[in-house]
DNA sequence: GCTATATGGTGCGATATCGAACTTTACCGG
DNA sequence: CCGGTAAAGTTCGATATCGCACCATATAGC
């Protein structure tokens, strides 16, 4: 009986950087200028999980330090797409808000990746990708969970 | 009959968005100071398939713009990791080349990183991991063909 | 050959990322 | 209450990313 091989894990993290890297062109391509991919995140999160979240709780859902965070809001902020108000119940903290404008903007960013996702899954075996679905979000979960293995970045 | 479902793209992209961020945590948490992820990117890429590639080659192998590229080939050439001398072929272009400590460089981190790589396939289930690579494999060059779907970038 | 155009690479400016340090508020033990 | 520590958020400085413009060389059409 053979030990785990830990190089599959290599091999894995290899495919998964350049198809971020490529997912990541697509989408910005369709957003506005002066918007990218982790403004879209943003929006994308609040209007699944409902807004009112506050900036740390983001930070550690995409596993960011909390000054990348608080960069991000601050430019989704400039555009009027968020409102980020104090937080009644900590006073060290905030909760952020989409406005109108932000909910409209997600939804025309979606719409416009709609002819390009379209295309793809039209040309790839979409039964394939479903199946690798599950074991992606429960590696997700995983690494997710042990990210401790690691010094901690600042998102504490 | 019903129509492919473009949807599971949006959400392998996200969970593969996520699971870049984490694993590339992991990887620079074992990379000596001053030296990020495309770093090791590039020592790996020259490792396996040989030096004496062109920038532009692995600008689009990485799919990031050249002059990115440019940069992070500075910093290696900074640290003595690769040699840049030009193409006796194309006066336009140069050639990468590792340099000994390059060579080194790669297997220390590699080293350093087997133990994380290791605790983790302890605690994952290798073979169903094993069983996506080919998908993401296929995914990833499905993407790369299909990449002037969008606005090239300035890769070319 | 000569001109036009394409290609490889770099410089530069704008923005993004991120760690360290700091401020403010919360919480805990006494 | 009060001091000590922890947590949320921001500021700041260093480096990274990337589009645009540019230079040098190559290639194509004539």
């Amino acid at each position: 009986m053979s030990k785990p091989d830990p190089t599959v894990f290599f091999e894995i993290f290899n495919e998964v950087a350049i198809i971020e890297q490529l997912s990541r062109t697509i989408l910005e391509a369709r957003m506005p200028d002066g918007l990218i991919a982790p403004h879209f995140a943003v929006l994308n999160h609040l209007t699944r999980l409902g807004d009112g979240r506050t900036p740390i709780e983001m930070a550690r859902a995409f596993q960011v330090p909390k000054t990348s965070m608080t960069h991000t809001l601050k430019g989704l902020e400039l555009h009027n797409l968020i409102d980020m108000r104090p937080n009644p119940e900590d006073g060290r903290s905030k909760r952020v808000w989409l406005t109108d404008k932000g909910r409209q903007q997600r939804a025309v960013i979606i719409a416009a990746l709609g002819p390009d996702l379209a295309f793809l899954a039209e040309r790839f075996d979409m039964k394939r990708l479903k199946g690798i679905k599950p074991v992606l979000t429960e590696l997700r979960i995983f690494l997710d969970e042990n990210r401790d293995m690691v010094r901690a970045a600042q998102t504490t």
